[in-house]
DNA sequence: CTGCAGCGTTTTTTT
DNA sequence: AACGCTGCAG
């Protein structure tokens, strides 16, 4: 025990050894944050202060649960499989099967993904005759799910115009509905248990005496629901005296608080510290992962963020490389520079003798997903292994989200999301007229599509009889599957339904086949691997009769990134910068660094939107340990055409004395490339631009008197006439100009 | 009812 | 460029 103790520096080992009393952690990227909160479970429970039956650790994704599971059982001889480890979501929706009847949910309640969800109001709006145009779905969504984070229901939603009155009417429609068809969405999960446990005094009272310590990773990434979800079990200190119930253990960083645009809110790490009178703030400021030129970088931009809680990271590891930053005239030329960098350092780096990085030790990240084809492109072309994460998951592909509608419909025929998206998938002759039709009878009786659909079966009629045939289908599948084990069941289903066959008949179907076998071993690992949970609540679920076909559902809908294929082979790691929070790796090209691009030109509508910007790259330039790169084009294909674009801000952040702009010239001669080195050299402009004077051209970096240096992005007319476009990034945008009256210098 | 052509949109993302 | 959705012709 006292030898995890050891390993620890002292202000983590003042964090972890800290006797039972609220505490928040601010930790710095890479200082050691999850080891802290993980040791510190595994200290309570070695010396005696708690059983693991008293824990809850909560984080927000699955991977992070599972690391933490798997960590702490290296420290303690623990079963962490019978603790509540897990993600906000997975933990809600446990405690919501264990006690479905008292939060009103039947015990076979589905869980709607994003994707459900929008189908789900898109069916509302169609069903209201509401004009789509006026209410947005996806708009509407998110409506909704900004309503249940805050924790606030329809009824009691605030409207002081027509308008938002109507989407709160809407937001109505659209709880009655997930009740009726035994649905829950994402926020829903989150909902139900907070006003679970906050009208069920009993029930909170049992849980708030079963966990005396609560642990929250990523704190500065709760939005308020989860805040008042956690106050609910680890009550505040009232009136200055102890409340009772656990005590909260914060681990955060809020300059890697990068989610605020869904609903995070980092005031909550002020909040806590104030409403828990805690004591007990301890800085991790000390960094194990980077070179000291990296941080200073990474420190000398964050410091541009007012309303920081403070901290500042350091390293005794020395300065290690300069910041390199890439300057290229093109995606194409940057993407090319990027690939030969990461070909160098794999070789073994420019130095003499220099170790060679193994591929997976070397990053690509970017702003936004669409950045990552070029950069593909160029990394096949040379032939270097690469993995690209994110993109579409798994159990969000359209043949599975199809097996699985089969499935829920089996499991619950209330699903209407799932009727609908499978009653004429394979095509079998019932079309929307007849869809319509039946969702107006269902709509009269209040009943569901699926038994409105075998009511009208029996009707006759000449829709009626596709109608039948698809009923009988459902139901000779429920009969044939009733006593299968999860696996065949899912094998039989493939069948039955018809998705087997109309992918094999499909020209392009090979790939979705063999996402339906991999579901099918999908469905047998999660059998072998969820051995027998000795949990009060997994035991409820369990006696109440939670099937582990709902099980399985439930695990796809919660955990659908989780199944990634090609994962562990020695390959380039490409992803976006979001998705590298919590990783590290010895090289990271940070790559896009243009105004508009990163920082993101949307995020400039948003509130304190720049703020979030720079936090994301404080984040992206901290993922590396012994090389950063920074690099950016001058122009880039987006969205079909060619943009110019100026560096981003966040280079000229960063202190000149700690860049160096990479020379690949002097490194690796290639005299046939050199022109593409120079973004200020004579480009390829010329797409059908009236003639301009002076050396002005498009893409020409050109200073105005009032507007500062800026870009020309686009010309027309000639003479007296001409016009161009230039964009001056953030500050004042682009403009339109008249060259006759302009003073425009060129740079 | 089905299939296709044209249109509009396009950040980040986990659950 | 690429995808999804809508509207129209077969």
């Amino acid at each position: 025990m006292s030898d995890f103790l050891s390993r620890l520096n002292d202000p983590q080992r003042a964090a972890v050894t800290l006797p039972a009393v609220h505490a928040l952690v601010l930790a710095g990227a890479g200082s050691g944050k999850t080891r802290v909160l993980i040791t510190r479970i595994a200290w309570l429970i070695a010396t005696g202060q708690c059983s693991p039956h008293n824990v809850l650790a909560v984080t927000f994704t699955n991977k992070a649960a599972k690391e933490m599971q798997a960590r702490l059982a290296t420290l303690v001889p623990v079963n962490t499989r019978s603790m509540w480890i897990g993600t906000f979501h997975g933990l809600c929706n446990r405690l919501l099967r264990a006690h479905h009847r008292e939060a009103g949910l039947p015990a076979q309640f589905q869980i709607l993904d994003a994707a459900d969800q929008l189908a789900a109001v898109k069916r509302l709006l169609k069903n209201l005759n509401i004009d789509s145009e006026r209410f947005p779905p996806r708009e509407l969504c998110y409506f909704i799910n900004a309503h249940k984070e805050e924790g606030i229901r329809a009824a009691q939603a605030e409207a002081f115009d027509d308008h938002t009155r109507r989407r709160v009417a809407l937001y109505a429609e659209y709880e009655a509905q997930c009740r009726r068809e035994g649905v829950a969405d994402f926020a829903e999960l989150l909902l139900s248990s907070y006003e679970l446990l906050s009208r069920n005094e009993p029930l909170r009272r049992h849980y708030r005496e079963r966990f005396r310590h609560i642990l929250v990773d990523e704190f500065q990434d709760t939005n308020l629901l989860q805040y008042r979800w956690l106050k609910l079990l680890a009550a505040a200190p009232e009136n200055g005296a102890d409340a009772g119930g656990a005590k909260l253990f914060a681990v955060g960083d809020d300059d890697q608080s990068i989610y605020a645009f869904r609903g995070a809110k980092v005031g909550n790490m002020r909040d806590f510290e104030r409403e828990f009178r805690v004591e007990n703030v301890i800085r991790l400021e000390q960094n194990y992962r980077s070179h000291g030129n990296i941080l200073d970088a990474a420190n000398a931009i964050i410091k541009n963020n007012r309303d920081r809680l403070g901290k500042n990271l350091w390293t005794d590891t020395g300065a290690g490389e300069p910041v390199r930053v890439i300057e290229a005239f093109s995606d194409a030329d940057e993407a090319r520079m990027i690939v030969e960098e990461a070909q160098m350092l794999m070789n073994g780096g420019p130095e003499e003798g220099e170790a060679p990085l193994a591929p997976d030790q070397i990053a690509l990240l970017y702003r936004s997903n669409a950045q990552s084809r070029i950069l593909e492109h160029q990394l096949f072309s040379a032939g270097i292994p690469y993995r690209v994460y994110g993109g579409l998951r798994f159990f969000e592909r359209q043949e599975i989200k199809h097996a699985l509608a089969y499935l829920r419909l089996l499991t619950n025929p209330d699903d209407d999301t799932a009727f609908l998206r499978i009653v004429n998938f394979p095509t079998r002759g019932i079309g929307m007229r007849t869809v319509e039709n039946l969702q107006a009878g269902a709509a009269q009786t209040h009943s569901s599509l699926y038994n409105a659909a075998a009511g009208e079966g029996r009707g006759g009629g000449r829709s009626a009889a596709s109608l039948a045939a698809f009923v009988r289908m459902i139901e000779e599948m429920r009969k044939q599957t009733q006593n299968l084990p999860l696996p065949q069941i899912v094998a039989h289903v493939l069948a039955a339904s018809g998705l087997r066959a109309h992918y094999l008949a499909e020209k392009e179907g090979q790939e979705r086949l063999e996402n339906l076998d991999e579901l099918e071993n999908a469905a047998s690992n999660f059998v072998s691997e969820s051995g027998w949970i000795e949990d009060e609540a997994q035991a409820a679920a369990e006696t109440s009769g939670i099937s582990a076909l709902t099980q399985f559902l439930t695990h796809a809908a919660l955990e659908a990134g989780d199944h990634q294929a090609g994962e562990g082979q020695a390959a380039l790691q490409l992803m976006t910068v979001h998705a590298a929070k919590g990783l590290e790796f010895d090289a990271v090209f940070v790559t896009g660094l243009e105004q508009g691009l990163f920082p993101h030109e949307n995020s400039v509508t948003e509130r304190d939107g720049l703020e979030e910007e720079r936090r994301l790259m404080y984040v992206a330039m901290t993922r590396a340990r012994r090389r950063l790169y920074l690099s950016w084009a001058q122009t880039r294909l987006l969205h079909g055409q060619t943009r110019y674009n100026l560096p981003s801000l966040f280079i000229e952040e960063i202190p000149a004395a700690l860049l160096s702009t990479l020379n690949t010239i002097s490194l690796k001669p290639r005299p046939d490339r050199e022109e593409t080195f120079r973004p200020s050299a004579k480009g390829r402009e010329g797409n059908a631009t009236g003639a301009l004077p002076q050396g002005l051209r498009i893409g020409q970096n050109v200073s105005h008197p009032k507007f500062g240096q800026g870009v020309i992005v686009a010309a027309e007319g000639s003479g007296t006439e001409s016009r161009v476009q230039v964009n001056f990034g953030s500050r004042a945008g682009t403009k339109w100009l008249a060259l006759e009256y302009a003073k425009l210098t060129p740079l």
